[in-house]
DNA sequence: GGTCTTCGTTACGCTACCGTATCGGTTCCC
DNA sequence: GGGAACCGATACGGTAGCGTAACGAAGACC
């Protein structure tokens, strides 16, 4: 079921999620920091740093660096894969699944708000 | 008019538009600067240093600094305000447009393609 | 007219991310 | 078993954003 917009919308959408989105984190994500977050757990696992970085288009070490970061806020974790040892698997965490929920409810709300 | 959604699909479209955005730009803005830039263009005018900076909660060497970077790519314009000489007031720019408006189709085309 | 306030900007030290190149560890394959 | 290929992490120099503090310019106010 697809989701039709105005453009007028779709820009007012992106500015409210946005605007509320700076005014409450402190320290925020990089888009592509926020990008990694929602292909985690939004694409089914396994997730790798370098099947990641092909789906974004950017370095290995981008994904590795995001993941640390990442990694210290509680968001993601990484496990080394004992079938092939060479592979880190990414796997999510509670806070991060929270995280995204309030994500999710904020992008709603704004929706709901407009006009 | 209010936009309802779902749970997945506000965080599908989320996802989609990062994901998109992160792929295309190889200079990406900050959140921030994001969130400037659509105010200066979906806010109407006259925008100042200090109204962004309350408006979005963040201290003025921020939106200086972020004005400085979309500065030069040709995204805003300042220009000295001549009735109050201590003020600075923020232009938009045709590029700037362009690129709020390229924005603006993703979301969209995003939208439609959900499901 | 002299202070006091209000602007935006700049200075400074710090932190985080960037791209390129390379590394150690692991698997593959002959 | 040994070299090649692969995977993620690390090293390095460079760049850009951050917060705090201060600055110069311009208006306000008595």
């Amino acid at each position: 079921m697809p989701l039709d917009m105005t453009p007028s919308q779709a820009l007012g959408l992106w500015h409210a999620v946005m605007l509320e989105t700076v005014r409450q984190d402190r320290r925020d994500l990089t888009m592509r920091q926020f990008a990694i977050l929602m292909e985690i757990y939004l694409v089914p696992p396994p997730h790798t740093v370098r099947g990641l970085a092909a789906t974004l288009g950017v370095t290995k070490p981008v994904i590795t660096r995001a993941l640390d970061t990442m990694g210290e806020m509680g968001l993601v974790t990484r496990v080394r894969d004992e079938r092939d040892r060479r592979n880190v698997v990414i796997r999510r965490t509670v806070d991060g699944a929270l995280y995204l929920e309030r994500l999710g409810d904020l992008v709603i709300a704004s929706g709901r708000k407009l006009d």
